[in-house]
DNA sequence: TTGAAAGCGCTAACAA
DNA sequence: TTGTTAGCGCTTTCAA
């Protein structure tokens, strides 16, 4: 038995279908409050004969409670982001909070606007990536009075929480690692993005602890767009042969480093005797390579799971105070191309 | 000057504070109708000052607009889906639209539950992957009334509209590339997802035309979880242990076929000469490679581009009247891995 | 256990 | 150009 007009149906149908008041519809399709099995029996036949669906809108409206998180990312065109995603798709499926996503392009300016835009759905709780917001993100965030969790960096002071790891601390132990391995003339391959914080605390560490060791890059290299795979090759090939005597690469991230291995396997180079590498993130593809490129986790799954705890324990009700800093901590795979001293 | 309440605004206090009706106020904020210059720039200032942001629940609850698309795919775990997402996202930036995504992790029940979820906020329009759903998900879609577009897939009949490619004709045309290249000895490797409906489609069209042809499939091996390149350089490894006859090896994704190819390469095994290897998706990730693996290109980004188009197009006001199939062609591109006859 | 009334914050429609 | 009224579909609150 369906409805011939094309207006959705609402509440007001399944009570008549099923001669049972509105609020009452309401209560057995919420399992909320006392409802005799009998009326339920009845509300719930009538709505599955209806095709009824409850209108969300409406309710949080009316229930002033509305569970969305919002989930700010700078960009879906490499795993990490996605692999965030997957971490707070597992948890938040197990409670009533449903995730809406929005992507900055890495742009402070978007940002401000997708915010702007989440927010004004009311969402119960936002997960935003990186600690660095213009003012009016920042206002906006302190205004909204829900919990907020900023991601990926421990490298500064949130707006209300944060969980992800130190990038500058990252940068600092793979330079000690490198350092103690016995390398010394060290090229870098980067991103050209001045606005991902992220990596550039990276180098900042990176680069500190070379430096506090007299030892400075000796060759950089930045690059946007394409596939990463091929420009790490392509910027590695255009390096070596600029800076024949490095002995250490170090990249941003997996993917360039993972193009810059394949260059110097296929040139026969002898790594990680002639020279060493190293990426950034851990990223699962490694795994398949013939030879292991030396990384650090970016702990990407379980950051977006541990957001996404903090975002539906301050929720719960009672709400459950949480941490306000969660730093993992992510230590070196070393791979077969970083000597292991 | 902020309020000191944690209530959050609402029009009725930007009202106040500008000394202008709700509804002049509502209108300044929507860009719509005619209100002074010198009202607008006093409503501008005090929403500002607050700090107000509209509350979406409520405007789409009266406006009976809900600006929302709802996107259901079934994984965000390789590159695939977040590129459709990222076309999806472009084309939606320049409209009123917001994507809100759900994923179903290819199981039919979860698909109904987060479709039924999602149609609960009253989208303006879906976009949901594949054709194959369940009755009840096809009765859900048909009642919403709205404009449904069906994504990656045309071997089928879709509710409303579908934007994809042949899965059919791309395992069609591999084969019979293959078999034209001269070879006859054929093995097969993919996931193990009975309900990964498009892969099945392309191994159907393949061994379609491989009988039709006289040429049966030699060796086939599954996996599940874990690196795909790494899987694809274990499956080639057993497989050509087992049958060190095959001349070719059709992989269900680029990444087990790159695994694969960058097993055979360490080997010393002449490919294409020896054994040819083709995959399917045409993913960035190949340009990097020391070989280019044979791939058919799955069109992600414009499948994503094209659905939202129409989603935009039918939803304009007026309404724009969009074909109801658009079947892009995916060539083969034949790299380094299939001789091109 | 059920129902009636009021109202969430906004916008459509109409009036001034 | 601005304001008033009614009501979107649901839930809260209170009464029966």
């Amino acid at each position: 038995m369906k409805l011939e007009t094309k207006r959705p149906l609402t509440l007001r149908d399944v009570s008549e279908a099923s001669g049972v008041s509105e609020m009452t519809v309401s209560r057995v399709l919420r399992n909320r409050g006392d409802v005799s099995d009998a009326t339920r029996a009845r509300v719930l036949a009538a709505a599955k004969a209806l095709g009824y669906v409850p209108n969300k809108i409406a309710g949080a409206l009316a229930s002033n409670r509305v569970n969305l998180v919002a989930v700010v990312i700078p960009s879906l065109s490499n795993m990490v982001f996605p692999e965030v995603l997957t971490g707070i798709n597992q948890v938040l499926e197990d409670t009533e909070l449903q995730p809406i996503v929005a992507v900055t392009d890495y742009m402070p300016e978007k940002e401000e606007k997708v915010l702007y835009e989440m927010l004004s759905w009311r969402p119960s709780g936002v997960i935003i990536a990186g600690l660095e917001h213009s003012d009016a993100c920042r206002a906006m965030l302190k205004a909204a009075g829900i919990p907020v969790v900023e991601i990926m960096d421990t490298d500064g002071t949130p707006v209300d929480s944060m969980v992800g790891i130190s990038h500058r601390r990252a940068g600092r132990e793979m330079a000690q690692a490198i350092l103690k391995a016995g390398y010394r003339q060290i090229g870098f391959m980067g991103t050209k993005m001045p606005l991902d914080h992220r990596a550039r605390k990276r180098f900042e560490g990176f680069t500190e602890v070379l430096a506090k060791n007299g030892v400075e890059i000796q060759d950089r290299a930045f690059y946007s767009g394409g596939s990463a795979l091929a420009k790490g090759r392509e910027m590695t090939q255009a390096m070596m042969e600029r800076s024949p005597d490095l002995d250490f690469l170090y990249y941003s991230n997996d993917m360039i480093g993972a193009g810059g291995l394949l260059f110097l396997l296929d040139q026969g180079i002898d790594v990680p005797g002639q020279i060493g590498l190293a990426g950034f993130n851990g990223v699962e593809l490694l795994q398949g390579l013939p030879c292991k490129l030396a990384t650090m986790d970016a702990c990407r799954l379980e950051i977006g799971r541990k957001a996404a705890e903090i975002i539906a324990a301050r929720l719960s009700e009672p709400p459950v105070d949480t941490e306000t800093a969660i730093t993992l901590t992510p230590t070196i795979a070393f791979g077969d191309t970083l000597r292991r001293r």
